[in-house]
DNA sequence: ACCTATTGATAATG
DNA sequence: TCATTATCAATAGGT
């Protein structure tokens, strides 16, 4: 898959074998990532280069991949010293990873995936929780809108004051009211105040179906 | 590279998970061979499917291949030594135990709950996965219900039909027609197909809004 | 398991 | 190593 078809022998020349294994690394490092994620397994790959260098991947850890290849392949080997401890290691380690998958489905759930087994009953539950859910979520937003919203206004209040005490300073008191047309009055402070133009940010109430 | 593109997540469906871990899994053996033919490298893969079979591919034996690679690890460790293998368990639980906590609090905050750390644009993200959530079990419990009614309706048409033939076998087929106000014509049996009371059940469109 | 349109990987090149 | 691109190989979806 390339500008011509090769011949899958040892590359002579040293400079394109390392280009080489560089990009097709990678590409087998990617697709054994993409097997991993597609199909729910667990892979673990390890490389060396020519020159010793090693490259891995695991989906988990490579080591407990490892240990479940022996287990896998050897049945049981001589655990025979502290066994009993050891075993309760590896029990809690299975329980733990079971706790995992399960929680892992029932997230899936919660995603809007994996539905097929569900009765319409458990469906109406997984609905309710997550627009109770969605409920929560949307006034934790408007909250902290809100809340960002009143501290502009806060500073915008501010520096309206100290806007008006340095006009004063630089054109007098009795200037303010002399000609509404004024073009020096600075934006944003008005002459009175039941100006149309509100001088105060709001929250929109947003779109409740988007 | 196929009929169409795809995203690298989890594929829902068993079936088409299996047949995708099949078709991938050859596909990523023979690249890893093709890897240490052409560039000289040496490459161990295994393959723990979802239903734990193992699949593995190594250029030389996968014994040699775990030893080299605890050794290029850990320069020299005994590994199997029992205490410190009993050490490697015991990490590992803390590591499930870890994965378990974060993954408990990430479904917490799908739940609504334990908002406060985050960010208008998380919660955003929240929102619409939820929303995304909500429309796909709302599409699989309108697909049960239509399922449901469309059976339904196939087994009132069996007993209408039954019912027709049982009428026609005790009144014969000529009395039909005399008397629209018979009180015998059976329930559900109309004389004209013009009715205006409809004989199928429909899925009104739920509410979008609850 | 097989087929094939389409995407994805990569060989060659700069 | 990085970028580009023509080409071939892998594979998604369908039967």
């Amino acid at each position: 898959m390339g500008r011509g078809k090769i011949v899958i022998r040892r590359i002579d020349n040293s400079t394109s074998r390392q280009v080489t294994f560089s990009k097709r690394r990678k590409g087998l490092i990617k697709k054994a990532k993409e097997l991993a994620i597609l199909c729910d397994a667990e892979v673990g790959l390890m490389i060396f280069s020519s020159t010793g260098k090693l490259f891995e991947f695991s989906s988990n850890s490579m080591k407990s991949m490892v240990e479940r290849y022996k287990k896998s392949k050897e049945g049981h080997q001589q655990l025979l010293n502290s066994e009993s401890e050891m075993k309760f290691w590896q029990r809690e380690v299975d329980n733990l990873r079971q706790q995992l998958q399960s929680l892992k489905e029932h997230h899936r759930q919660f995603m809007g995936e994996q539905l097929y087994g569900l009765s319409v009953k458990e469906l109406k539950g997984l609905e309710s929780q997550l627009e109770m859910s969605l409920q929560g979520i949307r006034m934790q937003k408007e909250q902290i809108l809100t809340d960002e919203i009143e501290e502009l206004n806060e500073k915008n209040n501010l520096v309206h004051q100290q806007n008006m005490e340095l006009f004063k300073k630089v054109y007098g008191t009795t200037a303010v009211n002399s000609d509404s047309r004024n073009p020096c009055i600075p934006f944003g402070m008005s002459t009175s105040d039941d100006s149309h133009v509100p001088n105060q940010l709001q929250l929109r109430r947003p779109n409740q179906q988007t």
